[in-house]
Parts: structure tokens; sequence; C-alpha cells
DNA sequence: CTCCAGGTGGCGC
DNA sequence: GCGCCACATGGA
């Protein structure tokens, strides 16, 4: 019999498919399969209880959400979010897949970085997990673009070889300071504030981690700043100062509920008429 | 066919 | 700093 446990404060839907991880997918029967750290897992949530192949660390269940959510500020557009998704948690993954998912995601829709990181698994992992950084600072250009990464591929491949040799030293983040550790990614080029934020938050435990993309930048002016000019300054200031220790999770709340605004419930699919 | 996508780097101001 | 644009590729 398969092992389960009791996992309150938990929404395990709204946490892989809320676009933190990109290899979850859903059977008819109600199960979900991922790829965690090279192995295949088979999970499945009914009500409070949670069977299957899961591993506590990995989904955050030795967290306290509720502690979590206290820390928010008290605000009615966080609040609005936190109710919908309730028990959306933010994965502990793996640092380098985060990294290499999250560069090949720019301008690029979460159906389409879904495909790019399966065909990387594919083309170049063993046994269809994710390739290591060794195997993906080997591998040529053509190769990569096979993957249809497009102009990402330098990008990749330019972030494989620099951590590899050493000038990145991606594993060794999660002990630094926040500041340091984002200047430390953004030394890889194609990775900017927002790439650099994904890897720390969802790879890294950096809680306070504040990725800032269309939707969210979409999000927190129609909520926060209606009818008013924000620039990239002030927005960056606003999103490390207001939402406090966990701000990483605040973002990925209000991400979520920004999507679900505009996209039909189960897929995260586009539309693109903006209603 | 046209438009656009969990951005970023390079450019001119 | 800020605003603009190119950058590959595929889905709508």
């Amino acid at each position: 019999m398969t092992p389960s446990i009791n996992a309150p404060d938990f929404d395990l839907a709204a946490t892989v498919e809320c676009g933190q991880a990109f290899r979850w997918s859903r059977s008819a029967d109600g199960w979900w399969t991922g790829i965690v750290n090279g192995s295949v897992r088979r999970v499945r949530q009914t009500g409070d209880r949670l069977e299957g192949d899961f591993e506590v660390r990995y989904f955050s269940l030795d967290l306290d959400l509720r502690s979590i959510v206290a820390t928010f500020p008290e605000d009615e557009p966080l609040r609005l979010a936190v109710r919908k998704h309730w028990g959306l948690r933010i994965l502990r993954q793996e640092p380098w897949e985060t990294l290499a998912s999250f560069i090949a995601s720019s301008t690029k829709q979460i159906v389409q970085i879904r495909q790019i990181v399966e065909l990387l698994a594919q083309r170049l992992g063993r046994d269809g997990a994710f390739p290591d950084v060794e195997t993906m600072a080997r591998a040529e250009l053509p190769a990569l673009l096979k993957c249809k990464l497009g102009f990402r591929a330098k990008y990749l491949q330019s972030a494989a070889r620099m951590i590899d040799s050493g000038q990145v030293r991606l594993m060794d983040l999660a002990g630094w300071e926040y500041e340091r550790a984002l200047e430390e990614l953004q030394k890889i080029s194609g990775v900017g504030e927002k790439i650099a934020n994904c890897t720390l938050l969802f790879g890294c435990g950096f809680h306070q981690a504040f990725p800032v993309d269309v939707w969210v930048e979409r999000s927190i002016k129609r909520l926060y700043f209606p009818r008013r000019r924000v620039t990239p300054r002030q927005l960056r200031e606003f999103t490390r100062s207001h939402f406090g220790p966990y701000a990483g999770w605040a973002q990925q709340y209000l991400f979520y509920a920004e999507r679900m605004r505009q996209a039909p419930p189960e897929h995260l699919t586009t539309r693109r008429d903006g209603r």
C-alpha cells in the first residue's frame, strides 16, 4: 500500500500548476506525475490526505503556511489571492534545473517552456532526468537548438559552462546573503533580475526573492498603483519593502491569481484579448 | 498571415 | 536610470 500523510494547508494542484515547476502533469485518475531530482514521482491528494511518492521537503510541507501568511501585509488584494489559492506552497527545487528552466522561459508561453524542458530531458538527460550541469556544458549549440531554445540556446550553454568552470557558484548560493546571490546569478549572460529571482526563490530557498514578470507587474500596477505611473525603480522598491520576509510566496499567490483571472481553470493556456 | 509569449542585452538619450 | 528594439520559435 502506498504511503500517505495528513497534509493540511496544502493544495497539490495549485502548487505544481502555478508556474514554478514544469515537469508535473495530471492523469485522468487524479494522480500527478512529476520528475523530481531525476526520479519519477506519483502523488495524489484527496482532501487533506496526500498519498504516493511525495517528499515532505520538496513540497515544503515542513513549513507552517499559516505562520508564513501571517507575515504578509494586511492588504485586500493579497488577502483575496491567498484565500482563492489557499494551500499553494513554494517548492524546494533543484537549483540547476530551476535556473535552466527559467533561462528557457523568457518570452515563451508556459506550455512551450514545458515542451523545451521535456525535450532537454529526453534528448540530453539520462532516463528522462534533466541533464546535469556538466552534460549541458558539453552540449553543442545545434543540439540545444533542436530543443527549440531559439536565441536562448547560447544563454543556456554559457550558463552551464560558467557554473561548470566555477565562475558562478550556483551550489553555494543558498548560504549567501540575498543581494550577493542575486548579483552572482546576474553574471550569467541572459540572466537578469527576473530569472535570478526565480532561481533564488524556487531553487535556493530565498523566501524573500520576488520575481517580477509581465503578469506580476500587471497585477501590482492594477492592484496597488491604479492610474499611476510606476518606474522600474519604484516597482523594485515596492516589491522589496512591502511584502515582508516571505515576499516570494506572496508573489506566487499574486502571479497565480492574475493568471487565473484570464486563463481557463485547469490549463495555463493564454488568451491574448486581455479579458 | 500576423501577433505574441514568466526577459535580457545593447543601444541612444 | 529609462525607453526602445532585436532576438528564435511555435501556437492562436
